[in-house]
RNA sequence: GCUGAUGUAGCUCAGUCGGUAGAGCACCUCAUUGGUAAUGAGGAGGUAGGCAGUUCGAAUCUGCUCAUCAGCUCCA
């Protein structure tokens, strides 16, 4: 049989040699690396024999689809511990993920801590035990025969699911047998480095209807080293968790008197403040005019905008002077009834209009952590209000200021294009129209994107901007949604060169997506050290000595009056004490003065980051800090 | 909302078999005036998330409830 290889290059082996057996005459080195092959493109078992001409990649470790059948493997040795320790388990689904693997189980008896112990030290010896892997087909009635002989009600389930012509196979390891398209490794000696990490609830099938199982999570990789690593992020990683900085950093708290309502505290305030101002700044100059309108408003305008059939399950709702009102979970009707109050030419548009907008959701108890899951946000919200024909240009100018906020703070970030949802309002036309629009500015931008089928607002199709945590989680930060349903619902109108009046088309976009969240993303990234242009307090004037706080008092007040956050420690402590607590506080810079500064009129500066930067007059320290506040460097 | 876990001073945590609460940091006072990540001594501070129950007696056991954490579902 003739093979080729990725470098075109193509050579004849005898018919039935499997992948691995190829690759071991190629070098020892390639068949060790080996986890799992592409034959033809497409992902397959290195161990199976190989019949006919193909094309074959070697996937190792380095490759996305060698990790997954590393760790799908993992996943299945998972499930042959379980069913070795429970038998009356039955098996669900257990698949790959990005971090390792998991598995789902339904057992009557939850699983304990314990038992998470036991099932890894059982899943090592099922690793020792080096059991190979053979796969089989079976004939669609066969194979649900097969899984109702073995009282496994879930994997019947997934082959009645399966198209017609799918072919149904397994994976055999031992007496293990497991429902699987593959590929795995050749045995389960192949492989080690396994940790199971925690337990979880998880619906069948994903769906809140259906029985919640237990999902076992775990990792595993191919070196000792890379585990080790990957566990000692995780508990580096905790450490930045913006709800623990939050408190240490003094900045904001959620108290048990007001779930998902956060508290900001003054150094908090500053940093909102300051992203405030960013916003304001950067939106004047792209032609945006700020609104600020209300929290509540009444019912007949929910019932229009169609947030009353269908978000009411988010909202909160309250009587006055026995009338429904509503409180706001968006803000797209303040921005429509502020469009209305007047007749718009198309000589206005496009109308930008942004506000700052604390909304209030009601979202279940079980979704909200920190500030990235909270009820009550402010959006930095902006509506923008144009004809057909600007929609290219100010979706595209939309994008830029995406890229331009991101940049500032250093983000990566995952871009997402939502289609349309089950319960939504319009035509199929209008949707199509609009997510095409979408589409194509992602397209010239050269933007890459995933497409999230059927995860848009019920007003129109959108692209989600997402931002990592810490652990790498990824929140949706910045959206930009394109609507044609509100402009019709509420008969919005602007006058044309025609005198007629045409319908103009709306974009709802948020950059921060919610000031809280942001913040909460921000604080993770940085680790609680903001640039100097956020710090809380940029520089902190320690003394050494008391003979020198007049001096202090001084400097601080002449950093106040250049416009900077400074603040004093005069407290009776050893400089040592004073710089590990502002160290600790992430403060930018520590201006040192004793005895000889004074005499000298100078500060003996120390960067938080590079620490002891030696003396320097205050005037020179000024222009220092001014510099990188006004760059906003990280 | 669902599954599981957790809930002790402002923070981080300890507390053997149910016998009536302990440390470090922070805070206050005093001494000390010291050069780039913790000076020393003393003091004050909690009725154990909340409610109910079992018990002679509960932080420790039970039930309910609230909140938090992990995940699911949902979402900015």
């Amino acid at each position: 049989m003739k093979i080729t290889f990725p470098d075109g290059s193509a050579r004849e082996y005898a018919d039935g040699m499997t992948a691995l057996e190829i690759a071991a005459e190629i070098s020892p080195r390639l068949a060790k690396a080996t986890l799992v092959c592409e034959l033809d493109g497409k992902l397959a078992d290195a161990f199976r024999p190989i019949s006919g001409d193909h094309t074959v990649r070697f996937l190792d470790w380095k490759e996305e689809g060698g990790r997954w059948g590393y760790r799908h493997t993992a996943s299945h040795i998972l499930a042959q511990a379980v069913k070795r320790l429970f038998p009356d388990v039955t098996l669900a689904i257990g698949p790959a993920i990005d971090t390792g693997f998991y598995y789902d189980f339904d057992k009557p008896e939850p699983f304990s801590a314990d038992d998470l112990t036991k099932i890894e030290e059982e899943m090592e010896r099922i690793s020792r035990e080096d059991l190979s892997l053979e796969r089989f087909e079976l004939p669609r009635e066969e194979a649900i025969r097969y899984m109702q002989e073995k009282g496994e009600p879930y994997k019947v389930e997934l082959i009645q699911d399966l198209p017609e012509d799918a072919i149904i196979s397994f994976y055999k390891q031992g007496d293990f047998v497991d429902l699987c398209a593959g590929p795995h490794m050749q045995s389960t000696g192949k492989v080690k480095n396994m940790k199971l990490m925690s337990l979880a609830g998880a619906y069948w099938r994903g769906s809140e209807k259906n029985k919640m199982l237990q999902r076992i999570y775990g990792t595993a990789f191919e070196k000792k080293a890379d585990l080790d690593e990957y566990l000692f992020r995780m508990e580096e990683a905790k450490k930045r968790d913006h709800r623990k900085l939050g408190r240490e950093l003094d900045l904001f708290d959620i108290h048990d008197e007001g779930p998902g309502f956060p508290f900001f505290y003054p150094n908090g305030m500053v940093i909102r403040n300051g992203l405030e101002n960013f916003w304001r700044e950067q939106h004047q100059k792209r032609g945006y005019k700020e609104l600020r309108t209300p929290i509540i408003l009444n019912r007949d305008l929910w019932i229009r905008s169609g947030h009353w059939d269908h978000y009411k399950n988010n909202m909160y709702f309250t009587k006055i002077d026995d009338m429904d009102y509503a409180v706001k979970p968006m803000n797209c009707p303040g921005a429509i009834l502020s469009y209305k109050r007047k007749i718009y030419s198309y000589r206005d548009l496009p109308e930008r209009l942004a506000e700052l907008g604390l909304v209030h959701r009601h979202e279940l108890s079980g979704a909200l952590h920190g500030l990235m899951r909270v009820r009550c946000f402010t959006q930095d919200d902006a509506h923008i209000f144009m004809t057909p024909e600007q929609i290219r240009p100010e979706l595209l100018g939309v994008i830029e200021k995406f890229q331009y906020f991101y940049g500032t703070f250093g983000f990566k970030y995952y871009v997402e294009l939502s289609t349309r949802p089950e319960n939504s309002m319009g035509s199929d036309e209008q949707w199509e129209e609009a997510t095409d629009a979408l589409r194509a500015a992602l397209d010239a931008c050269g933007l890459p994107y995933k497409v999230n089928e059927g995860d848009g607002a019920f007003y129109g199709p959108k692209i989600d901007f997402h931002l990592e945590d810490a652990i790498g989680r990824t929140w949706q930060c910045g959206t930009i949604q394109l609507d044609f349903q509100m402009p019709e619902r509420f008969d919005l109108t602007y006058v044309g060169a025609d005198n007629e009046k045409h319908r103009p088309v709306m974009i709802h976009t948020v950059v921060f997506g919610s000031i809280e969240r942001f913040i909460g993303i921000l604080t993770e990234h940085c680790a609680g050290a903001f640039p100097a242009w956020l710090a809380p307090v940029q520089a902190k004037v320690l003394t050494i000595t008391d003979r020198a706080n007049d001096r202090a008092a001084q400097v601080r007040d002449m950093l106040r009056e250049a416009g900077m956050r400074a603040e004093c420690d005069l407290r009776n402590e050893k400089v040592g004490f004073k710089i590990r607590e502002a160290q600790m506080q992430k403060v930018p810079y520590m201006l040192v003065i004793g005895d000889k500064e004074v005499e000298q009129g100078v500060l003996a500066v120390r960067s938080r980051r590079e620490g002891d930067l030696g003396t320097m007059t205050p005037e020179a320290f000024v222009q220092k800090l001014q510099k990188e506040i006004d760059e906003k460097q990280n």
